[in-house]
DNA sequence: ATTATTGCAAATATTTTGCAATAAC
DNA sequence: GTTATTGCAAAATATTTGCAATAAT
């Protein structure tokens, strides 16, 4: 159990999300050959050491600064294949950069955006889950997956000097 | 009041929204000593009488049917200026498309996106907006926009024979 | 020995921009 | 007559892809 932050929060079989989506993702590769290369397993790294909502840009720096020869192409080739198996879930907040964050199936989350700072916040808020839910009935919509961002400032932005 | 739709709800002046915020444009327009030209008169009128959320290759395959010698560059710069006055909204539904709306500031709505066919319907949930409200007070943050969209299956599309 | 993967460069796709020609004021 | 606007082509931006070389199985 190398590498796990302690007092990370522990599912019921005793791992933390991390290591359960790197086990789903292990599955996932084996099931179809895909294969375990250096590169990848630097990308793999960067991702899931990363505090959350990393572009390719930002993952290519830590990738390269310890391996300098890895290429854009195949950062984006793994992101996707991340993306695919569900491991990882892109979300594009309109600074013009496709952005990952673990993709924990379970706990739901949305986002706020500041425009100043470009931090990213969670938020859960079941009870607008709820209404969306009463939203899609009203309409018969089939709901697969959505989206919901507030644009602004966040407190750190506004308590700084104009 | 040619041009106008029988049966459109009227505001207080008595004058449908989109007149309204065609009397906007014109005044920013003055304001600034932007030039009414032929083509942007061809822009704007296609875009005030489309069905919502045209793409700009809607818009000028619209206008080209009239007058086949308008540029792409000329409707992109006259859908920003559109978008800047406030009497457009822009929208990126995530099919690599900008889309563009009438800039209706006080009937504020949300968006189900059909993934089969691509259709766009409008919501109102007050009571959402009213959470979003508590959310960012939570967090202190100032709300400048929001987006709020539903990706899933019309109810059109889940009748359609797979 | 196969075949997936890599890195590069070229291709895509959407939007933006420089500039000389044109048209609105 | 000024100066905003146009259309074209080229640039910019983010991402994808073809392909020969490389490396994992």
């Amino acid at each position: 159990m190398l590498g796990v932050k302690p007092g990370a929060p522990l599912n019921a079989a005793g791992k933390t999300d991390a290591e359960r989506l790197r086990g789903d993702l292990d599955q996932y590769m084996a099931d179809r050959g895909l294969r375990s290369t250096e590169q990848r397993r630097a990308i793999i790294d960067a991702f899931f050491d990363s505090t959350e909502h990393m572009s390719i840009d930002d993952l290519l720096l830590r990738v390269r600064s310890e391996d300098p020869r890895v290429g854009y192409a195949t950062v984006y080739r793994t992101m996707k294949m991340l993306t695919e198996s569900g491991v990882a879930h892109e979300h594009k907040f309109g600074d013009g950069f496709t952005r990952y964050e673990l993709g924990d199936a379970n706990t739901h989350h949305d986002h706020l955006i500041c425009l100043a700072c470009g931090s990213i916040t969670e938020f859960e808020e079941p009870l607008i889950e709820q209404l969306q839910e009463r939203v899609a009935l009203r309409y018969r919509f089939l709901v697969q997956e959505h989206k919901h961002e507030l644009y602004g400032v966040c407190e750190a932005c506004q308590k700084k000097p104009a």
